[in-house]
DNA sequence: ACAATAGTGTCTGTCAGACAATATACA
DNA sequence: TGTATATTGTCTGACAGACACTATTGT
């Protein structure tokens, strides 16, 4: 067994980055896959990932945000940084350590071919590590959903307390006071009202319609309390 | 300006680990620098750390022990990743990513030479972005003071009900209500009294001894809502 | 008018913080 | 006995959850 020296050739280490993407759609929690086009696993439905290129990119986030940018169309959603995976295993290529990201985005209208939206619960097997990336990302965002405006960035805007009450309500798995529900977003303060009103489908009061205030669309707001369940 | 490919040679790409090694001393919290022997920066005082073995570890984590064992002879204390810095500029030598840990000691009688405990509050600066990296694991650590049993690692065993509420409340800098927190302590059931007293200085009742329970040493335990702060 | 959902006002139980009482050592 | 800190018991205020009431639309 060879005393490993520092990064010798013959022994390459691969560096790469992967996003999990999540949306909402039919009451799920989804991540975005797509469909590899090269080896390893080509054929196989995996996460957006790929390496990290070291003449273009300015740091790992900026790779993640161009895998995105070039895999799945999206410019700037809320990205933030999950976790890093390593080890001799996880990649045939090779010892590989894989910087990780999760994003939030409006579930979009259609996804394009060789993307597919599953809902987090009933995955398949995928390939690399990319089953245990998924779900550290599910279990931190369910966590942050618990005492942060994480969950905003799943609606598109405009939209109703209503329908951020039920996203919530989909991410925590339990219901949540309607009345203390509204309190907390009062205090949080991070939207704001839209002119425009809004009615459902039935006979009923029509919504008030908000969005997020330019402050906190890159950044969350932490609750002092949680939302107390 | 080259269409960056994959790994090739000539770029190559650099992976580190650091470690955020904290611990509790007169007071303050303090954060564990070596003397650096080789460059770049050979002579000044940084974090621990060192490249990847992809000979030899099984993944950042283990990079991260060994680090710990071969600089700061330490064996397994309670270890969390932190998170990944990368950038084309935080190192000389090139394109780097590191993969950053912060560990909890109860602290140690005495520094070795070339070792150093800085408070955390008063650092001068390091190299890299050694001082980005101590700063984020400050704040993470004093973020979850708030809602779990993490500071328990900074206590030396047995400890007292006093001493681990005067490590909390330097860690997050206010008073907390001592009922309260025994309260929260006996929710927690992370600790278990031990058969022998303790007596203080001076003239007064002796406080019973306690240790975490074996099931909390390496996980920790989370509060319901916080320690009400 | 009726149905249905949006939004608000008010009461109640729970729990953190305050305060006070008790326990137990050494001087 | 006096002093100092440990530990426990009890009261109180703040706030989350429950419930009920008002608002506002289409049918």
């Amino acid at each position: 067994m060879t005393t490993s020296t520092n990064s010798e050739a013959g022994n390459k280490l691969i560096c790469t980055v992967d996003v999990v993407l999540l949306s909402l759609s039919e009451g799920q929690l989804r991540v975005l896959l797509l469909k590899r086009e090269r080896e390893p696993f080509a054929g196989a439905w995996a996460l957006p990932g790929g390496y990290v290129h070291i003449g273009e990119d300015q740091g790992c986030e900026d790779a993640a945000q161009r895998v995105l940018r070039q895999k799945a169309g999206l410019e700037s959603p809320y990205l933030e940084q999950l976790a890093s995976f390593s080890g001799p295993a996880r990649d045939p290529r090779g010892w590989s350590v894989s910087v990780a990201y999760f994003a939030l985005v409006p579930h979009p209208e259609e996804a394009l071919p060789g993307q597919q939206w599953l809902p987090v619960d009933r995955l398949p097997q995928l390939p690399f590590d990319h089953g245990s990336i998924v779900a550290t990302a599910v279990e931190r965002v369910r966590s942050k959903s618990q005492y942060s405006s994480l969950p905003v960035h799943l609606c598109p805007e405009p939209f109703t307390i209503s329908q951020l009450h039920a996203v919530y309500e989909t991410l925590l798995g339990e219901p949540i006071n309607t009345v203390s529900f509204r309190r907390k977003l009062d205090e949080l303060a991070i939207l704001e009202p839209v002119v425009g009103e809004k009615r459902t489908e039935g006979a009923h009061r029509p919504a008030q319609l908000y969005r997020v205030r330019a402050e906190f669309r890159q950044r969350l707001r932490l609750v002092g309390r949680g939302l107390n369940r």
